[in-house]
DNA sequence: ATGTATAATGGTCAGAGAAAGTCAAACGTT
DNA sequence: AACGTTTGACTTTCTCTGACCATTATACAT
């Protein structure tokens, strides 16, 4: 398993039975013996504004870095992932929303698994390059609204 | 015997303990001292959907191939399918064999219904109309091979 | 108290690294 | 000659690293 996958666990982790997950940044990376900058890899890529995480941080002694989750009714939830998607979506993201859709029980396994295949390059491969990430997204935003 | 066909043998041994084989390009080319890009030839070759294989693939650090098959008690009726479904497909023929799915309960409701709505003329609005049939075709018969 | 240096954090971004994909040319077989 | 196979140069995508930057707290001098 990749080194970000094993941080994101890690954080996950807390998630899981905490509101918040504050954590030092330095500590994290010699924890898990990388640079720290690694750690703001991890959270820019899987504790994204799109899924309603937010981060806060504060550098200087005693600096800290603070990631929460707002909480929102499935609907709402739908609606502001809705807004986010602009007109492009990539494969990579997809596999990120919908693994939390699964996190959240919004989706089974098996269904998530139809929607990453219909959303996959390989099923899009007769559109074109530029415009597939535009139709993954109009696919995308036709299934949320149609999710229950 | 050729290459080829010892990558594909050695492949199919997998799959003969596993349902799903994961692997990574460069380790196989490696193994079979060849070069990386030769492992695609195989695949493109001999794992192809119609013969009901699908494949997922990640770029990068920890990249990896992956192959798996349909369930071999559809195969026969599935890949019937597969066969009818040339080039193009209305969304009205979907419809069909969606209701096929569920009364041979190889899809619940709310699966197909996924299925519809990603398949849909509205799904698929960014796509030139004389193209849509086709790459509603596509996304079907990747869609078919995932079914379990 | 106030200002200033220093240490302790975190942020950013470009580039290196690690895979896999593509495509056309060369090579072999039939 | 036609077809299938093999190869390698070039591309794309994702991850990891490090050098340099920005901010905050604290200690120290006045």
């Amino acid at each position: 398993m990749k080194l970000s996958d094993i941080i994101e666990q890690y954080i996950q982790q807390v998630f899981a039975e905490e509101n918040t997950v504050e954590l030092k940044r330095s500590e994290l990376a010699t924890m898990f013996n990388c640079v720290p900058s690694q750690i703001n890899y991890v959270i820019s890529t899987r504790f994204i504004p799109e899924l309603g995480f937010y981060v806060e941080s504060r550098r200087g002694g005693g600096g800290y870095i603070k990631i929460s989750r707002i909480d929102l009714s499935k609907t709402d939830y739908l609606y502001d992932i809705l807004d986010k998607i602009d007109d492009k979506l990539s494969q990579s993201v997809v596999d990120i929303y919908l693994k939390d859709f699964i996190r959240y029980n919004m989706l089974d396994e098996k269904a998530a698994n139809l929607i990453r295949v219909a959303l996959s390059d390989k099923s899009l491969i007769r559109v074109d390059k530029q415009k597939r990430d535009r139709v993954r997204a109009d696919i995308f935003k036709c299934l949320i609204v149609n999710l229950d």
